[in-house]
DNA sequence: AAAACAATGTAGCTGATGCTAAATTATTTG
DNA sequence: CAAATAATTTAGCATCAGCTACATTGTTTT
């Protein structure tokens, strides 16, 4: 089909290179979520004392209800424990992904504002980044950061 | 509900600043899929001289179905135009799509290797990031690239 | 305690993206 | 040219993730 004339157009038999990085991208959005709700029910037992539902919706902009069904999957997964009409917490394995992303996250904004990036736009686009850093990127951002590319490793520094 | 005692939760009535990110990163998502077929089909044609389904879903890690709908949405939003069992064609707005979404592509690949990161590892992660990243913060990577800092206003260096 | 209000939950819709299986059409080969 | 092969399309399914409208429950106020 297409194979029009006597042109041969030689195509390959297995998946290309290049298909697995697609791949990778749609894991990483798999994840995104959980990553993004996690940060957030952290962000807010902290602020508040206790994540709620419209609390949530407001912050992550969308309605009441996509965050309660969202809440389910998540239970569902084991990253939160909920009670109808009570408020969300986050379980042990929700809070080691909180932790992780959050850390992530906040260095991914600070090298972007070091980068010269403003403040707003930094936020912006780390938003999204984020959950496609990888481990190994996510140090070569560290190490590239002006003031704190040392430490971290015992936590001191001058 | 959940403002037990007195202990007067105060909580915003308007939107969060963070909810805007989200909606960024959201938006984002929704032209991504365009961005990544348009570079692909766009490659394809230069590689092989036609793009076909079978090459976009090798290429994407996608089965031949998928790319047969997503072909027709694409269709819909006037980036590509096809008719039936023949090849796929960049229309004028997908070509500026693709140009575009190839040049960020390939920035944030070299800026990842400039930052130490392995080739494999730049090409996974910039296969997400590359969406997420903004006029500002893409300029900011050119900028900091080591070589090509000050290249690229009139296109000629040493 | 009843009423008013705010939060939460449920029902039902939509669109995007993925899939497998089967039908159709085009290309290549004998 | 007919058969075999390869590509494409269609049908039908699933999940995620958003929404509005409405029902229910909890909290605050009177
Ligand atoms: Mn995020
Ligand atoms: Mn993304
Ligand atoms: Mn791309
Ligand atoms: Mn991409």
């Amino acid at each position: 089909m297409t194979l029009k004339k006597n042109v041969r157009t030689i195509r390959s038999p297995q998946p290309l290179p290049q298909a697995e990085e697609h791949r990778q991208t749609r894991r990483d959005h798999a994840v995104e979520i959980a990553e993004d709700y996690a940060e957030a029910i952290a962000d807010l037992t902290l602020e508040t004392g206790e994540a709620r539902v419209v609390d949530l919706a407001r912050r992550l902009g969308v309605t009441h209800v996509t965050v309660n069904r969202t809440i389910a999957r998540l239970q569902r997964d084991g990253f939160v424990s909920s009670q109808p009409y009570r408020a969300i917490f986050l379980t042990e394995k929700g809070r080691r992904l909180a932790s992780a992303s959050k850390r992530r996250h906040e260095l991914v904004v600070a090298f972007l504002i070091s980068l010269g990036v403003s403040e707003r736009v930094a936020r912006l686009d780390a938003e999204g980044m984020e959950h496609h850093v990888s481990a190994e990127t996510l140090a070569a951002f560290q190490a590239a950061l002006p003031r704190t590319g040392q430490e971290g490793r015992k936590g001191q520094e001058g």
